[in-house]
DNA sequence: GTCTATAAATAGATAGAC
DNA sequence: GTCTATCTATTTATAGAC
């Protein structure tokens, strides 16, 4: 009997100590898209899980550990997201609607990039530290957040390359600059100080910011001109 | 003699003080661009001006203080830039060129952004805190950032509107949207990844950037559509 | 006003009991 | 693993001589 509840017992101990460091992470993820990793105290981390700091320190080695495992979650969350948009609709062909020539390719990336601004704007996207600070080297030495980050990198390029080829994305636009573009929407502080003004619903914020990002500030000339 | 010389030695004087506090906020100004104001010490600020900490807080009270007057001088140059570049032609009015329109205040306001950026690539441009910080609280309290700010946004502004009501600049989007998607491009970290990147000149990264700013990422339909 | 030396406060990290 | 209490390093800010 117990050779069977051995296991079952472990993965239980197990469960709970993943479910203790999912919280942490949570709130890691919340205090990093408020303040940042500067302004982000480790005390602060430990008040708001609710456990002291030095079980913190059980977790996690070090302030950029948990940070960096908070980026690690959100890169993760990204990658399953897009995977699912790429499962979605396998062929990343052009395609004819109603007479208007649309792109899979160019739907994917602006479902991206609205999922990306959704996330940011309910506090959920930990924001990369502008400057250099010890957090990059940290997320740069680790494997699972490099893996993510270059798997959403390669998904999103994929993309990109083909909407160009299509026509709908400026091809005189090196796709690193597109890529990079769309990164950006993460911490693009239009959106806080849109949020802040409180003068617009977060959905016209979002459409607001897509419409910057995708057909930029100046008009664009219809047929009939 | 003594009276004549006296208010020329307190001028030097002055002069003198006012050239020490401009190359301590020309240090702070730097750095603030380079790092950010979490991540500067005032130990940094002394080292980089060349005199001991003690002798900046006889200038400044604070290091909230230091970066405000930083801050100060940023907008003021900003403001003067825009003032100029206002004076070079007093009428804001659409014009045509070879048969294409064409848009002062539209002119103006790609201008404003271009000197942004190329300030922003040279790292004299002092990065706003994205996140609530106490320097924050300190500009709001500056009468002068504020005044800066404030005629900064009004000049923006203006051209935004005549813009807009000229077709030149998406009508669709508050004056406000568009004022703040300008700002931003003073903390676009697309510049910073493209200059880190080293495949492009200073001056591609600004055009790409003054593109996806403008024109937005999708292709522009040509007449010839 | 500038300096050296130091105070005071904060934050990351750890010791050791339970 | 969690806690309280503490250490250590860093950083803002100041005291006091010159």
């Amino acid at each position: 009997m117990t050779a069977t509840l051995e296991p079952l017992k472990k993965s239980f101990k197990a469960q709970m100590l993943e479910a203790r460091e999912q919280a942490i992470t949570a709130s890691v993820n919340r205090l990093l898209s408020e303040k940042g990793f500067d302004a982000m105290t480790v005390d602060e981390v430990a008040a708001e899980v609710g456990i002291a700091k030095a079980s913190l320190y059980k977790h996690f080695n070090s302030k950029e550990e948990l940070a960096c495992a908070a980026m690690v979650q959100a890169i993760q969350k990204a990658q399953g997201y897009l995977e699912d948009l790429n499962a979605q609709s396998a062929d990343n062909t052009e395609a004819e609607f109603e007479g208007a020539r649309t792109s899979v390719a160019l739907y994917k990336l602006k479902a991206s990039t609205r999922w990306t601004l959704q996330l940011k704007l309910a506090g959920q996207m930990p924001t990369l530290p502008s400057h250099n600070s010890s957090l990059r080297a940290s997320l740069m030495a680790s494997r699972p957040y490099m893996d993510g980050l270059m798997k959403v990198s390669d998904l999103l390029g994929a993309w990109i390359v083909q909407a160009q080829k299509e026509g709908f994305i400026n091809a005189a636009l090196p796709p690193i600059t597109v890529l990079y573009t769309l990164y950006a929407r993460a911490c693009d502080p239009v959106v806080e100080f849109l949020k802040m003004s409180e003068l617009h619903s977060n959905e016209e914020i979002i459409e607001m910011v897509m419409t910057t990002c995708f057909d930029g500030l100046m008009v664009r000339k219809t047929k009939a001109s």
